[in-house]
RNA sequence: GGACCCUUAGCUCAGUUGGUUAGAGCGCUUCCUUGACAUGGAAGAGGUCACAGAUUCGAGUUCUGUAGGGUCCACCA
């Protein structure tokens, strides 16, 4: 028997055991032919990224249900991998070269900024990976992809040509989110809309001829700096205000002199500002449409690096868009034109990664008509692939209900550099669609033309998203028939869960079931070809206050700290007790070390059973039902095997429902509560009974047993170490390579076992649990919580001795006492109201008649209340006529026993 | 402007299809180091379930509205 340490130290067991599944090739995701499969792809997370309590929770649930999975004889299969994650990664790179080096990658040239980006890639990727070991989590690590490697570089590039070649990918010059910062393009979701605190300005632009009385027209700007590129002040054509200025001219105030036209167009507010607006279409996305409508120029004041051009007027040329910003706001007062400045809060678009406010920006693009969208809502609204909390679905819809072309292309280097080669000597600009098309100008393939030497590739990369849309494909082999076979593309896909956050439901999640159906599986069922059937959204780990954990605020726990303060299991189960399906989670350290006591729990629940008496042969489920005898069941054992069997129903169905929080809280519960604290404490006295001892041990093993594989998907660690402490495993065996009982199966082997479990038993069992409660507070309140050698008489029917009598041994040892005793008298002793009569509590001491009638009192008003409320209802007519049976039999019953209880306080304080 | 979520004990949260006296963990009070566990045990205090209506014999639970908090989408310059 190995010796038990008498607390759980986690860190003596985790390394060992991820290390000999490791060894032991425990997370191979292999298939047999037929066998049901189970696959999860893990969201990747950015390779030079490191773990936070987000990971934690989101794989976390990840390795339970691939765990679990496994137990239920599953073939699983879990794919790691990173993500390339373009403009951080090269953000990072540039970063460091400056700081170190002071250098830039425009210095370094492309091919050498490259080289040190994979340099850092290969220095200081993939740790993330390596702490979701530390984790537990049960990754078949030799699947691990990067979106950069070879094969998925080229499952990337393979989409492109054939969304090129489709005509769904075209170029063209549109106005783009543009961020200055990153110099590149950005995709509508990059863009997070913030309310800015800032200015409105309120100006005159003057008409070059009074019309009446009317010199000028009032509008309001919050972007005076980019005066000098209007081209027209626009008004709303049913504005009367201004019907006869429609035609006419206005003085640009700003930049040079030159007369603009005032135009009509529908898309101005005319209750806002003065009801004009004054239209620059480089920099706004509706004043361009509306110059497009109205066949204006295109003037751009504003550079690619957010300064201001010389086109924006000598006064503020050169100067970067905010500072410019503040002296156009000088020139117009200067020349007259500002009426007024007001503070003012708008909504401003910032670029999500660079935190600064994006610049709309004409430009050539690459840009995607996404396919599928139709079969995309189609999959979800048929529940092809079901989103957990369903909520999520409406967003989802409603998303590619108004879904618009993606801009795909990046300003970037680091990425997938777009597969498109120009003929050497074309005009980029101006390329038409016929152009794009004609293959003596254009080159698109997956490994460029066979005469590079004639062709320019494509500067621009592809965002990220391009390439990791395919992620549950690009892992799985596609597009390659080799590839796919070896990884068994046939058996994986479509992959069973995804679990990732909401926050990336367009991003990645809706964009993922567009490639799939357009990519996997042409011509079959669109069932064959969606990516994933369920999609858990897991919530956002949360401070205390509720605020987004994050770098910068400071406010997230170092999930390797909590590992090693805590525990991996401690940390995951705890983690889990607090993560309700769809909700944020608020993190509770005090719950982590919740986790990690009750790891300590079920440690020393399982010492305490090696240490009750010799371990038997536990290795299969069948020896331990062998020592089980049907002669030797009471009703605590029935009352146990019954919650346990409950227990694992409940576990099914919350795993089904990825409802874990309430998986977790019952696994506690049960563990706790049911079997350490009665089960456990009762069986102390079967095991001194040579009669009983084999069989209440057999009861233990077997809960114990089929509770650490219902714990195991939380908490492999310490569930594997006990399995093999409490000789559950065979040497070069592990836990999951057992199946786990279905609550049917489990129950049908008791009965075989001639142990039929009798649920009802759980009534008498709480009657029993409620009488010790009672006589410990007994002895609480007459203060002799702590002596045992007081004694108690029960005056009881002999129907209800009869019910407590068996139990006696266990009970005196719980409640404390010498004796508990039947008795037929009425002695003048402090007493209680219990289930099977009324319990008195002899303490030797003389009883003090206030003080027991005050206790008899308050106890009496309590049952009095409970009482009125009772009889209230009865009494109503409409309640008794309309209510089920069953329900009213309940409240009759709790009348009568009520009553009873009544007239027995009563009767006591009648002694007193 | 459109959509969604939340509001239950001091704190963090459970409360299944409406049905006895609304639960857990942490914290708090009292007692206990008795031979699994003080990372523990026993007992206890603590809640008008945000508010107002409606439906119902009966509402924490269903519906409507209000207030407060949060999220997403749209973007009046």
């Amino acid at each position: 028997m190995p010796e038990i340490t008498k607390s759980y130290e986690a860190r003596n067991v985790e390394a060992k055991w991820y290390a000999a599944w490791q060894e032991a090739g425990c997370f191979a995701g292999k298939a047999a032919e037929g066998q049901e499969t189970y696959t999860i792809v893990i969201p990747p997370p950015n390779v030079t990224g490191i773990l936070h309590m987000g990971h934690v929770l989101n794989n976390t649930l990840q390795d339970a249900l691939i765990r679990r999975a496994r137990l239920e004889g599953k073939a699983a299969l879990w794919v790691p991998g990173t993500d390339h994650a373009g403009i951080a990664t090269q953000t990072m790179v540039e970063k460091h070269l400056k700081k170190e080096e002071g250098t830039s990658r425009h210095e370094l040239g492309r091919e050498k900024f490259l080289e040190r980006v994979w340099d850092w890639r290969h220095e200081k990727g993939d740790k993330i990976l390596r702490q979701l070991r530390e984790l537990g989590c049960s990754c078949d690590w030799d699947r691990t992809h990067f979106t950069m490697d070879e094969g998925y570089s080229r499952s990337v590039r393979t989409a492109f040509v054939s969304l090129f070649e489709k005509g769904q990918i075209y170029r063209g010059k549109r106005m783009v989110n543009w961020c200055p910062v990153s110099k590149t393009a950005l995709s509508d979701e990059e863009v997070e809309m913030r309310p800015t605190k800032g200015h409105i300005w309120r100006l005159r632009y003057e008409l070059v001829e009074p019309v009446g009385e009317l010199t000028h027209i009032v509008l309001e700007t919050t972007r005076p700096e980019t005066i000098a590129a209007d081209v027209a002040v626009a008004v709303h054509p049913r504005d009367e205000r201004f019907k006869d200025l429609v035609g006419k001219k206005v003085w640009r105030p700003l930049g040079e002199r030159v007369q603009i036209p005032v135009i009509a167009d529908e898309a101005v507010e005319m209750e806002f500002g003065g009801g004009a607006l004054k239209v620059t279409p480089a920099h706004d996305k509706v004043d361009f449409e509306i110059g497009q409508r109205h066949g204006l120029e295109v003037i751009e004041c504003i550079d690619a690096d957010g300064t201001l051009n010389e086109l924006a007027g000598a006064e503020i040329a050169g100067m970067e868009r905010f500072a410019g910003r503040k002296k156009a706001v000088e020139v117009l007062e200067a020349n007259g034109s500002l009426i007024e400045a007001k503070p003012y809060e708008n909504n401003v678009g910032y670029s999500q990664r660079a935190g600064v406010p994006i610049e709309p920006r004409l430009m050539q693009q690459w840009w995607l008509r996404y396919p599928r969208v139709e079969e995309a809502k189609q999959v979800v609204r048929e529940g092809h692939v079901q989103m957990h909390p369903a909520r999520w679905s409406k967003v989802y819809l409603n998303w590619l209900d108004n879904i618009q072309d993606w801009c795909i292309s990046r300003q970037l280097w680091w990425g997938h550099r777009i597969p498109v080669w120009y003929a050497k000597g074309l005009d980029k600009e101006t390329l038409t669609e016929a152009d794009l098309r004609d293959p003596a100008k254009i080159h698109v393939s997956l490994d460029g033309p066979a005469d590079p030497e004639n062709w320019d590739q494509e500067e621009d990369v592809l965002d990220t998203w391009a390439s990791s849309w395919l992620w549950p494909m690009g892992t799985l082999g596609w597009p390659d028939a080799d590839e796919q076979k070896q990884a068994n593309f046939d058996a994986f896909y479509p992959t069973t869960t995804l679990a990732t956050g909401a926050d990336i439901i367009f991003f990645w999640v809706a964009r993922m079931i567009m490639a799939g159906l357009e990519f996997a599986r042409p011509g079959e069922p669109v069932e064959r070809r969606i990516p994933f059937r369920h999609v858990y959204f897991n919530g956002i780990v949360r401070d205390k206050q509720g605020r987004k954990m994050s770098k910068t605020l400071g406010n997230s726990p170092d999930p390797l700290d909590l590992i090693e303060r805590y525990g991996a299991d401690g940390l995951r189960f705890g983690l889990l007790q607090i993560a309700p399906l769809g909700q944020d989670v608020k993190f509770d350290e005090g719950r982590i070390e919740g986790g990690k006591n009750f790891c300590n729990k079920l440690w020393n629940a399982c010492r305490f059973r090696t240490m009750s008496g010799e371990m038997s042969d536990n290795r299969t489920l069948a020896a331990i039902l062998d020592r089980l005898d049907g002669d030797q069941m009471d009703e605590d054992d029935h009352a146990i095997l019954a919650a346990l069997l409950d227990t694992m129903d409940t576990l099914e169905k919350s795993f089904a429902e990825f409802e874990f929080a309430t998986a977790t809280q019952r696994l506690y519960g049960f563990f706790w509560n049911e079997f350490c604290d009665w089960y456990v404490e009762v069986a102390k006295t079967r095991v001194q009974d040579p009669a009983a001892k084999q069989h209440a041990l057999a009861v233990q093993d077997l809960v114990i047993r089929q509770f650490l594989l219902l714990f195991e998907p939380f908490a492999p660690f310490i569930s594997e170490e006990l399995w093999h402490v409490m000789g559950y495993g065979r040497e070069g065996k592990f836990l999951q390579d057992n199946r786990l009982e279905t609550a049917e199966t489990l129950a049908a082997s008791l009965t075989d076992a001639g142990c039929a479990v009798d649920a009802s038993a759980s009534t008498r069992v709480e009657q029993l649990q409620t009488f010790t409660t009672l006589a410990r507070q007994l002895k609480a309140e007459q203060s002799v919580a702590q002596k045992r050698d007081v004694t108690f008489q029960l005056q009881a029917s002999d129907e209800a001795w009869t019910m407590v009598e068996p139990h006696l041994a266990k009970l005196v040892r719980l409640i404390g006492t010498e004796s508990i005793t039947h008795t037929a008298e009425e002695p003048s002793l402090p007493a209680v109201v219990s289930p099977f009569g009324t319990l008195y509590l002899d303490t030797g001491i003389k009883v003090d008649p206030a003080a027991e009638r005050a206790r008899l009192n308050k106890e009496l008003t309590q049952v009095e209340k409970h009482i009125g409320g009772t009889q209230a209802r009865l009494a109503n007519e409409a309640f008794v006529s309309k209510a089920p049976p069953a329900v009213i039999e309940g409240a009759r019953k709790q009348l009568t026993d009520l009553e009873a209880k009544r007239e027995e306080i009563r009767r006591l304080l009648n002694t007193l």
